[in-house]
DNA sequence: AGCACGCCGACT
DNA sequence: GTCGGCGTGCTC
């Protein structure tokens, strides 16, 4: 049941009852003082406990399990090596609706053969044909295909064959804004077949589609990430769609990775799978050179258009206070003139990052996080990223009455800077606070994809996986921040998001230009970004990290703590490191830590970390099984929240 | 996670 | 004498 402990409760069948009961049922049972669902997940004939403290089922709710052997051996593997509670594990992968104890009703949507066959072109029947074959030999398949090589059509092609075989797809994207041309895709070429699951899917109808699957009512599930967990009654294949991307992880709760769930669920179930990215992660590059992936390229483009002329903008010799720099505001005028689109992307949100007094310094920070406020100009707040915290933006310091100003550039203070300049364009900007409703997100994109507006400013939202058919100028406004950024991943996640960006512009025709500011115009591994391929860029970036022993060619463990107190947090972090020391398995594994977490302090609480590294990941995931069990026994963990990270995709 | 218990300070 | 705040511990 949905408790975070990591025991399994006991119980007897229901009273009176002569049906046996089977694994993957839900059953009603009496806990405490309530009476909750649970899920049997095993069946045995003895107990550890004596036989007068164990209670009866008050029901059992299905006829059939609802958990399915897939499923429930998905669900076991979980909770093992993600060291999760197993009741919470149920809980991640389970809907709400049917974790109530509900059934809907469900209708069929079944897969029609369709009538119009788009036609590959060659380099994509190619890539085809070699995906067919690799498919028999059970290896999940990487396709990496530049920008624009048509993988979608591709995907489709795949998916046509396993559905006429009457076997079912999974096809998972990292976000919700990307479902809406996938679906029409799919549907259009093979009918209402397609059950949606995001995070806009009612809990409702998010059971539907979970239980049709399973059923076999339906032939598709389109979705984000928990749908890995579907327990499909006879899956074919498995698309994960730019599976570099860091939305297939979950950051909370049961931290799994969705794409390694699949290869996991693939291997298990004998069904295909195919990993697909312009920019794949090092990850499973690197899997991709050991043999355990198999990998096709598609280098070539469908429209074969130029590739895009690249410039850097030298910050130093266009010193300006400005976000933008004279030469992009001229690129930009030259595309506007030609009624082409252009497309500034800037990783951060809000007015600008600093809000500081010109008198005395004093920057504006969160009283209850050990972080600055940001300034939104829009709504004249001060926010904070980190927790609900807001404020009204006064103009004055409260300390010296000094004038205040803000410092760097948001998303918002760039766009302001563009309507001056431009002020009878349409300019929209996109990110995480202009999009936050479903409505609000599809009106945006609609702009942005019709070509009605001329300047689309964004994060890295804005490059996720989108055509705008019109585009030919991308500006990186801030490189430095991107590629100079904290943390061994900075490298690989701008050389994705400046690929996956500037591949999108200038297709067709057009001839594209890609631009970007840096202060840093002679460093060595920007100008590898600049004259090579992702490709190349990966080779020469993955020795620096096998150097270095970061992941892809270690395994990583982050242990988390947050207190009120700082001496509960180190005192449980410093008995764990102790216990690891004490360990047999302390010579494989490198320690880093107990430290203060990259944000020391978060709604008032005090945060440390400790992370293990390690080249051996079986007994890294050893050494987490005996701590936790540590943690139990010793009852260590009553004082701090604490949870458990494997394969932490940043290390804050 | 819920939920109850129990200890302690505050208030009628 | 009683109410309620929250630290602690248990749920088969």
């Amino acid at each position: 049941m949905d408790t975070p402990v990591s025991q399994i409760f006991d119980y007897y069948p229901p009273e009176g009852s002569d049906c046996s009961p089977k694994i993957g049922q839900r059953a009603l049972v009496p806990f405490g003082r309530r009476e909750v669902v649970g899920f049997i997940h095993g069946i045995s004939n003895d107990s550890s406990l004596p036989k007068k403290k164990i209670k009866s089922c008050k029901s059992i709710i299905d006829k059939d399990p609802l958990i399915n052997e897939g499923a429930h051996e998905l669900v076991s593997w979980c909770k093992n090596y993600y060291h999760h509670p197993l009741g919470k594990t149920y809980a991640t992968a389970v809907p709400r609706y049917l974790r109530a104890g509900k059934t809907p009703a469900i209708e069929k949507m079944l897969f029609q053969e369709s009538k119009d066959k788009k036609k590959l072109k060659a380099h994509q029947k190619k890539a085809y044909d070699g995906c067919i074959k690799l498919l028999k030999k059970s290896a999940p398949i990487l396709l990496n295909g530049v920008t624009g090589s048509g993988k979608t059509e591709i995907y489709l092609h795949l998916m046509e064959r396993v559905l006429s075989k009457k076997e079912q797809v999974l096809f998972l994207v990292p976000e919700i804004g990307l479902t809406p041309q996938l679906y029409e895709a799919i549907t259009s070429r093979f009918g209402n077949c397609v059950g949606l699951i995001h995070s806009s899917t009612t809990d409702k109808s998010r059971a539907k589609a979970w239980l049709a699957a399973k059923e076999n009512k339906l032939s598709v599930i389109l979705g984000t990430r928990s749908s890995i967990f579907v327990p499909f009654h006879s899956l074919g294949l498995i698309v994960i769609d730019e599976e570099h991307d860091e939305s297939y992880k979950q950051q909370s709760g049961l931290m799994y990775s969705a794409r390694d769930l699949a290869v996991v669920k693939a291997k298990k179930s004998g069904c295909g799978l195919v990993l697909g990215s312009a920019t794949p992660s090092y990850e499973s590059l690197l899997n991709a050179e050991k043999g355990k992936y198999s990998e096709v390229r598609l280098t070539k483009k469908v429209f074969s258009a130029k590739p895009p002329e690249k410039k850097l903008i030298n910050l130093n010799a266009n010193s300006s206070k400005k976000g933008l720099s004279a030469p992009l505001f001229r690129s930009i005028s030259k595309a506007l003139k030609k009624g082409e689109q252009s497309l500034l992307f800037i990783n951060r949100r809000g007015y600008s990052p600093v809000t500081m007094c010109e008198e005395c310094g004093k920057i504006e920070e969160c009283p209850r996080c050990e972080s600055n406020l940001v300034s939104y100009k829009g709504t004249g707040k001060l926010k904070c990223h980190h927790c609900s915290y807001q404020k009204t933006a006064g103009t004055e310091c409260l300390v010296c009455e000094g004038k205040k100003i803000t410092v760097g550039h948001g998303t918002e203070k760039i766009e302001e800077e563009l309507k001056e300049k431009f002020p009878n364009e349409m300019i929209i900007r996109i990110d995480r606070d202009t999009t936050s409703s479903n409505k609000k997100r599809i009106e945006a994109f609609g702009y942005a994809k019709s070509g009605d507006a001329k300047i689309l400013v964004g994060t890295q939202m804005l490059t996720k996986g989108h055509d705008f058919p019109n585009l030919s100028l991308v500006a990186f406004v801030n490189v430095d921040q991107g590629l100079f950024g904290s943390g061994y991943r900075s490298s690989e996640r701008f050389a994705q998001q400046y690929y996956q960006a500037s591949g999108r512009c200038g297709r067709r025709n057009k001839k594209g230009l890609v631009l970007l500011q840096t202060h840093n115009a002679e460093n060595e591994a920007l100008q590898a970004l600049l004259n090579d391929s992702y490709m190349a860029f990966y080779e020469k970036n993955k020795e620096d990290r096998r150097r270095l022993e970061w992941p892809p060619y270690t395994y990583s463990f982050l242990l988390r703590a947050e207190s009120p107190s700082e001496k509960n947090v180190f005192h449980f972090l410093d008995n764990i490191a102790e216990f690891i020391k004490n360990s047999e398995y302390i010579s494989s594994i490198k320690l880093l830590g107990p430290i203060q977490s990259p944000i020391g302090i978060i709604r008032g609480k005090k945060r440390g970390q400790l992370m293990l590294i390690s080249k051996n990941r079986k007994k890294l995931h050893m050494i987490g099984g005996r701590l936790i069990s540590f943690i139990d026994a010793k009852k260590l963990g009553t004082k701090v929240k604490w949870s458990i990270d494997v394969d932490p995709t940043d290390h804050s």
